[in-house]
DNA sequence: GTGAAAGCGCTAACAC
DNA sequence: GTGTTAGCGCTTTCAC
């Protein structure tokens, strides 16, 4: 491996004057700039990052922590932050939870050893108590998750006002027995969707039944077992806010299969706007998200921590979503 | 932030022992050792990676490129190549190249640079001679592509024998005018299945027809698009071999709506068994890629290399697949 | 404009 | 079992 030490010797300079020309600082002659880089150029000498990383104390990388990568949302926003990143200069490293509080530890120890400069939470698996004292070892982001005191930045959309829209569309429609899904019941932002689900039924004088509320809705397998669960039920739903188009498009097919027509039946409204929702029969209404633009907010915002050396804060910072109608309702 | 050195001076002893303790070293006393770890507790240390990476020279981080990240097959094999090199200890650095050339070189750069030990391409986008002299810097595995002469393991399925399966089980379902579509023409595994294509073909007695090939398919949108070529022709194949789940699942929808039947008019294999097969009407009859398991795996082979510092060879490892048959045929 | 020298935090010969 | 010492490749004072 090519080291500075010997451009600078071919070169009849010091380290330091190599050093400068690979730093693009000004004072170094015209002359000496060109024939170090010559040199270079000819040695294919490549800077070891690795002495770089270690001099400065910077990574150049940040972490992103998802639940699990193969889920589209996540696939979507870890492409945006990918994107701002390299844009940015800065390195990604990818961290799946599987929605284990332990995971996510083990990348906050990561922050603390220096593996990253900064974090990104695509979720929140832990406690806020646990996450706060990493603080001190560099910046942490939330992003498409809530949390009610967490003093850092929080980057997503108005899941309240999303779910309202949603609920109230379907209310709209003639609704009046709604259902309503979710995945964890830990998370604040699928607190406030339930508060934005039972504000809009408030608001028009319905009541919500404990047996149309469906917890564990990430995927199509779980549509399929949701829908299964409403059938069995006395006293059925018209009408079924998903939280998640794959959770959507599981119930459509798996009701349609056995007979209910939808939307006459059910009326059905999913949630991210994935590609998934253009091919079920019916198409899927939902509510768009901007997924890639929600990663690459998050890693502008957090970038400005790093280079500024500024000090944390709470920052709630909301993206625009819409409701777009499909068939399904 | 506490350093080596602290822990040293407050224990008595010298950094080495530190570091033995440290690096899990034998020949530390009982005693040394358990009031070194005492006080490390303590004191809350944590080595710094930053300068282990430097001392030992590794980054103990891997790279993967891939065209892009929110593509259902590639979400996947990251899914799997995280897996596996978390487990193994090693980190993943993602890039994408958006079928972009200079992307690729970009990550082969930071292999150069010492940013990376190791790199997975899941494609590849560059002539075979811009990549192999970046094999000097550390190994470079190829994963789910094909290359006919790079001297480097390559992981990934039989594209041939699983284009002939799915395109043979066409034929025995009675058509003898099949269509072909494919993504990018330039890829080698690409190459393949047209050739399987040609092959099922050829052994029924079967000709191909040049207008029933379809290229640049990779999403749903172009399904869509597709089907509206396949419209517009004089003569229509009856059956598609569609290369990619998405692009199956447009070209149903699509088709559907202009009321032609499925498989009736134009029976469809897609290619991936991603779980959009499962949630279109009617389902679809797809190959099986056994995709997680293509990325631990080449994490795997790559860590082999990484660990023994063997030198790199052509090696070709080939997964199973399987036709899945559903509706759509 | 340029260079000498120190040092980032750790690991690994080598000596004892 | 333990310590001494050197040094990984670079950046950054500071002096000239």
């Amino acid at each position: 491996m090519t080291r500075i030490s010997e451009i600078a010797k071919i070169c009849n300079v010091s380290k330091t004057t190599v050093s400068r020309v690979l730093n693009n600082h000004p004072y170094v002659s015209k002359e000496k700039r060109e024939q170090i880089l010559k040199v270079m150029e000819e040695l294919d000498y490549a800077p070891s990052s690795l002495a770089r990383n270690f001099r400065t104390n910077k990574t150049q990388t940040i972490a992103i922590s998802v639940p699990s990568f193969d889920h589209p949302f996540f696939a979507q926003l870890v492409k945006g932050v990918s994107l701002a990143a390299l844009e940015n200069d800065y390195k990604v490293l990818i961290f799946q939870t599987f929605y284990d509080a332990k995971n996510e530890l083990d990348v906050m120890g990561k922050l603390k050893n220096r593996e990253v400069d900064g974090v990104i939470l695509g979720a929140l698996e832990n406690e806020w108590n646990v996450i706060k004292p990493y603080l001190k070892y560099g910046p942490i982001l939330l992003c498409n998750e809530y949390h009610h005191s967490a003093s850092i930045p929080i980057i997503g959309y108005d899941e309240f006002e999303a779910t309202y829209k949603a609920v109230n569309h379907l209310i709209e429609k003639g609704h009046r027995k709604i259902g309503f899904c979710y995945d964890t019941s830990y998370s604040q932002a699928q607190g406030q969707r339930k508060e934005g689900f039972l504000k809009a039924l408030a608001d028009h004088d319905l009541l919500h039944n404990d047996d149309w509320i469906f917890g564990h809705g990430f995927s199509i397998e779980d549509g399929f077992r949701i829908c299964d669960e409403i059938v069995k039920l006395k006293e059925k739903p018209t009408a079924l806010f998903t939280g998640n188009d794959q959770v959507a498009a599981g119930i459509i097919k798996k009701a349609t299969a056995l007979g209910y027509k939808i939307p006459e039946c059910l009326a059905i409204v999913g949630y991210d706007n994935q590609s998934i929702c253009q091919v079920t029969t019916p198409t899927i209404t939902t509510i768009d998200i901007p997924i890639m633009e929600l990663g690459q907010r998050t890693v502008i915002e957090l970038i400005k921590y790093l280079n500024e050396d500024l000090k944390l804060k709470r920052d709630i910072i909301k993206l625009p979503t819409e409701l777009k109608i499909r068939e399904s309702t």
